[in-house]
DNA sequence: TGCCCGATTAACT
DNA sequence: GTTAATCGGGCAA
């Protein structure tokens, strides 16, 4: 089985994390898959959360590493989120998109669609497939009900700008494996150069 | 207090 | 391609 995270995974600079967990495991009850696509929110950067100070909602973000920030996203859908880097930065990495491999058939009865590509590609529809809700923040990643495994070999990792957002759109902090099935949405073929 | 808008999704045309 | 669903944060007044 491969190697376990804990707390101290978390405890270091939000891009490395973002990168080394495309390809982990994660498991809520059980139930879950590997990590396709990731994105990096720094508390110094406008489009995250934590960008202008602490509020109720992403208190968590505050704290230290290793936990889930879960919020609500357009008044109806839930998104997670893990906290990373030394207490107080406020950074963390948005889960957005699972390869299916362990609970399908619950997953299937939990989003009511039977296409197992459209299961956990989304931050919103993993949450529904996972069920994270508000009832999970702030709860620690290395302890039941979450389970998270670290990627075991190699993965082909692409980077590019993130999704949905409107404020520092041009950083390049979506991360994924460019050749899944599982993606939100495909990754831009990198720019080539001319001769 | 009131208003606008968002780290989204599904169901439209 | 567009839009409704739905609600809390942030800012203006």
């Amino acid at each position: 089985m491969p190697r376990r995270l804990t707390k101290s995974f978390f405890n270091r600079s939000v891009h490395d994390v973002a990168l080394e967990l495309v390809g982990a495991t994660l498991l809520v009850n059980g139930v879950g898959g590997r990590l396709v696509e990731v994105e990096a929110y720094h508390h110094t950067d406008p489009a995250a959360h934590s960008f202008r100070g602490r509020t109720e909602r992403n208190a968590v973000m505050f704290g230290p590493p290793g936990y889930a920030y879960v919020y609500r996203s357009y008044g109806l859908h839930w998104c997670l989120n893990f906290v990373c880097e030394p207490e107080g930065s406020a950074s963390a990495v948005l889960i957005r998109a699972i390869e299916p491999t362990r609970g399908v058939a619950l997953m299937r009865r939990r989003r009511g669609v039977s296409n197992e590509r459209l299961l956990c590609s989304g931050p919103g529809r993993l949450c529904e497939a996972l069920l994270i809700t508000h009832a999970q923040n702030g709860l620690a990643l290395d302890a039941p009900p979450f389970e998270l495994f670290a990627r075991a070999g190699e993965a082909a990792i692409v980077a590019g700008p993130r999704i949905g957002i409107t404020k520092a759109v041009d950083l390049p902090w979506r991360y994924g494996e460019k050749a899944s099935r599982f993606l939100s949405k495909p990754f831009k073929l990198v720019a080539k150069r001319s001769a």
